[in-house]
This record gives structure tokens, C-alpha cells and sequence, in this order.
DNA sequence: TTACAATACCTTGTAAACCAATGTACTTAT
DNA sequence: ATAAGTACATTGGTTTACAAGGTATTGTAA
């Protein structure tokens, strides 16, 4: 089963917010835990989590610090900002509503 | 209350194509009839509904009559082929699952 | 009667979102 | 030695929706 594109746009976002709220996670490790946490069916690039990211850092709902790991490889783990937090519980907010919207369109006829 | 653009992407195709599987419609009774049945939430310009319904019949999901009504004015009436009937069932299959995942992926935690 | 709102069709340009592809660099498994 | 995995990043292309503009008619309010 696939999730089509369009359907996406707009969630991906909120889905980041979502998973960084409950720990402090670094962007590789937030691709793997999306595609765990919907059952595999999730399978976002990188290509499209690290420009949110960034952007998320811009407008200061997220910071950040880098960890060096024993390896000799760094890590950028990311948490929210209070800014975020406040960020996060408006859009599981207007995600509610938005498929409420929806379906109420869609299958009130 | 205000539904961001960014969520709304993809799914006004599929509630263009829930609105029409009921009755045939002409474009500008669809905005109106979106705004209604979305309780004044959906306001959606004919900018985004007239160039979904030239592709949708370009792709041969729906076909369109004109109607000369009597002040003068013409109507471009659509509706669903079988092939559109078979994309709507497809289609709200697809809103199901992808409102499922990200519900999954946000409340599982 | 003159101007505006509403009906009804249409197109163009712009911004945003996501992905595929590509790049760097290091490590681990085969 | 070669591929796959970890971990960061950017660029270019497609799609979506909207704002703004255009045409033409009808109905309404000043």
C-alpha cells in the first residue's frame, strides 16, 4: 500500500514536530522512526526531512546541538523550542479539523 | 477557522470527484457546493476548481454538456465515467489509509 | 442610469511541498 | 575490495493551490 504524494504535503511537518516532541532526535534517526512508527509505509528521503528541519530551526520551533559519537561520525539532535511545543499542539489542531472538514465533504451527501 | 493550503493539497481533487458522483454539476455550483457542505470552511477560488475539472476530463474521468439556460448564459455540465467512478472508490480508499497512518504516526507514541 | 455584485466561464504567474538524484565522508559487513 | 549502511547536505523538477487578471451576461441598489 503507498501514500500518494500529494496526500503528503502539509503533514510531513507536523509528523516531525510530532515524533522531536517526545525526544531529542537527530534527522537520519527521525526517517526511520516515521518509517517504523506508520508500519513501513512511510519512506521519506532525506531530500525531504532535512529542508524541514532546517526551516523548522530557522523560524526557531527547533534547536539543535551536534553530538560526536565514538566512531568518529557527528550527529545534529534536534528538540522543540517552547515556540515549537505551541507550534505542535496548533497544528494536531488544525490536522483535526482539516479531516474533519474532509470527511464531513466527502461523505455527508 | 482556517484550513492552511499546505493540507489541503490533493484531496480537493477527491472531494471534486465526491461532489460529482451524486448529482452532474457545473463548476461554479461546485465551489459553491464545496463551501456549503464544508460548513463555510472551504473556499475555494476558480483558479484551483476549473483547471481540476479540464484535467479530469482531459484523463477522461469525466465527461461535460453544455446547457444553454435561458438568461443567456451557458453551463459546462460533468460527470463521473465509469473510469472516474473507479478513481473515486480508489481514491477515498487512499484518504482512509493515508488519515490512518498519520494518526498512527502522531498519536502512537 | 450607473455602478456594483453575482453568475459563469477561462488563463497566467507564483509560492510551497515533496521527491529523486547527487554529493561528501566515514564505518561495517561480505 | 566492494557494497551497504550511517549521517549530513543541496539542486532541480513536478504538482498543487491561489491570487489576480480577463470575458460576458444578469440582477440589484444608489
Amino acid at each position: 500500500m503507498n501514500i500518494s504524494k500529494e496526500l503528503l504535503k502539509g503533514t510531513t511537518k507536523i509528523m516531525v514536530l510530532s515524533v522531536i516532541s517526545d525526544n531529542e532526535l537527530y534527522g537520519y534517526q527521525i526517517i526511520k522512526l516515521l518509517k517504523e512508527r506508520s508500519g513501513n509505509v512511510l519512506k521519506m528521503g532525506e531530500g525531504t526531512i532535512y529542508p524541514i528541519l532546517h526551516f523548522l530551526e530557522s523560524e526557531k520551533y527547533l534547536t539543535s546541538r551536534w553530538e560526536n559519537i565514538e566512531n568518529g561520525m557527528k550527529r545534529k539532535y534536534y528538540s522543540l523550542t517552547p515556540s515549537g511545543k505551541k507550534l505542535l499542539t496548533q497544528s494536531l489542531s488544525e490536522w483535526k479539523n482539516f479531516t474533519d472538514v474532509v470527511n464531513t465533504t466527502l461523505f455527508n451527501s
